[in-house]
This record gives C-alpha cells, structure tokens and sequence, in this order.
DNA sequence: TTCATTAATATTGATATCAATGTATTTGTC
DNA sequence: GACAAATACATTGATATCAATATTAATGAA
C-alpha cells in the first residue's frame, strides 16, 4: 500500500493569497528592515525605539504594562531589556512597593538617544503612511487591532 | 549647563496611536502566538507551516524564489531549513544546472505532515477572517501589499 | 500566623531575524 | 581561455521570540 499524500497546488495558492498571519509576518519583516536601516545611525532597532518610546512616560513602567503595550511575551521584554541596560539607556529597578516587580525608565542618556532619533523616524513614517489610500493608515491600523 | 533632553508625552502618544512598524510588529507577534498554538499539535510553528507550504509546487523551489514570496532574508531563509531538513521533512540539494544554487522540496513524510495541519490552519483562519469588517480580509491585505 | 495559591519576573533552550562577511560558481568581456 | 564582476548561498554574531520551567514575593484562607 501506498501511503503518497498529496496537497493540491490550489490549497498553496489559497495560503499563499489569504493567509493573514504570513501578511502580516511578511509586512512584519518588510517593515522592520526598513526603520531598523533608517534608525541604524542612532543604533537603535525599530523594536527598541518602540520600547523606549514606550518607556518616556511620567512615572516609570512595569513590565506588565509594557507588555501588554506591545503584545509582547514577559520572556521577550527581560531579555530585550539587557542591551538597553549594559549601554546605558534604561534603568531596571526593584519596585520598593512590590519587590517581585520592576520599574523601567529611560537614562537621560537614553532619552538624548531617543529623542535624536525622533526626526528619522518621523519621516520614514510619513513616507510609508504616503503609500496607503488616502495617504491614511487609519483602516489598516483598526484591521490589525482586530486582530489583536 | 544641563543636558537634559525631554520628549513631549504627545510624540510617544503619536507612536504608541500612529505606528505602522509598531502595529505590524504587535499583530505579527499576536498572530504568530495563536497560530503557533494551533499548530503546536503538528509540530509546526507558523512560519514552519508557510515556508512548507511554498514548497508544495510542482518543481522544486530556488531559494531566491522563496525569500522573494516570504519577504524574508536569504540567511534567515538557510537557518530556517535546518530544523525541517533535520526532522526530514524537507530536500536541500544542489541544482545541477547551477551549482551554487539549491533547489528546495518537500520529502513524503514533510508533505504528509503539512497535510495533517491544513485542516486547523483553515479553521484558524477563517475565525480570523470572522473579526474583520464584512468577514473579509482584502481589504487588510491590500493594504498590507502597499507596505512592502 | 502559617501555608497554599497567585503573581511578577528570570532562566534555559530552541528557533527566527538580519548585518557583515566569506566561499563557490557562473557570466561577461577581452 | 583568462579574469573581473556578478550571483547564490553559507557562516558568524547579535538580538528577538516564545515555551517550559524556576524563583521570589505577595495574597488569601484557615
């Protein structure tokens, strides 16, 4: 007996065509090597300017909050936090109230890191908003939060 | 004098409301999640499931061809064989005709196993296509095209 | 108060991602 | 045919991602 499978061509194609989470996972890719090549001058990928930014708030952060910002696993922001911490760029610190948890905060060095990179991505992102209908990520930002 | 460097709330507010790197990279995050639980059973990540899937073509697959479908750079693409050439499931071999090419295909047993995961992808899938406007995901797609 | 449960985070191991760089092969030009 | 340039892929090193699990601290119930 033959134990052959096959997988019609067309069920390749409708994957290929449909599937939301290869978009996504491509778009993902696609947009990450694009900041990440505009903000390599202020050596930061496009996931640690989102981090940062994240972290210039009035009163220091979380990690829960932060990962719940992100959509991002606890695992994922410990171990994307430490080449933040050994250059200097964000304070991890005991909560005094809750000594399981932790404060984040950006260094004066990592807010003068940040905020140089401010501009660049300003406009790389006015540029990729320019390539939408309307010149207007409104829909695509609400389809993907559907998706969250 | 003083260094110090601040950055309007507003800007991160613009960031955490405005994004598309940001948004994309949360949905890929949130998405790779559900569909890596879905295919957990099988043995597949979500990216293991589409890699797979574009190798179900009636003639071998170049690697070139497969980065360009999967947005994808041509290291990440090598590095990303290895498992699935590991477990079997997957032919890397030199193409005769141009020897530093490679020429990519599934083996029975990888075919077989892609095949037992279709099911779950689609139903995935489709109640992830539910939670879009009209129960239709063109729309995102189309704008997700635009990004690339 | 004790202790089981819950909560917040860290560690380990595997895979994913890409820049920088190296190697082998092919191609085009002379 | 020789050789420079271009092409296709691999390797290395750093960071990103998450599952499984461990650690530490707070909480709640008896």
């Amino acid at each position: 007996m033959s134990n052959a499978v096959e997988i019609p061509f067309e069920t390749t194609l409708l994957v290929r065509d449909t599937c939301l989470c290869l978009h996504v996972q491509r778009a993902a890719r696609a947009l990450a090597r694009r900041f990440d090549d505009a903000l390599r001058p202020f050596g930061l990928t496009n996931g640690q300017f989102s981090l940062m930014m994240s972290l210039n708030r009035p009163a220091p952060a979380s990690m829960g909050s932060v990962t719940a910002l992100l959509a991002m696993d606890q695992t994922t922001l410990t171990a994307a936090l430490k080449p933040l911490e050994r250059r200097g760029w964000v304070n991890v610190v005991p909560n005094p109230q809750d000594r399981r948890a932790r404060l984040l905060s950006l260094t004066p060095s990592g807010t003068a890191a940040l905020a140089a990179a401010v501009p660049i991505w300003k406009a790389t992102h006015a540029a990729l908003e320019e390539r939408l209908p309307d010149g207007n990520g409104d829909r695509l930002r609400s389809d993907l939060a559907n998706l969250l």
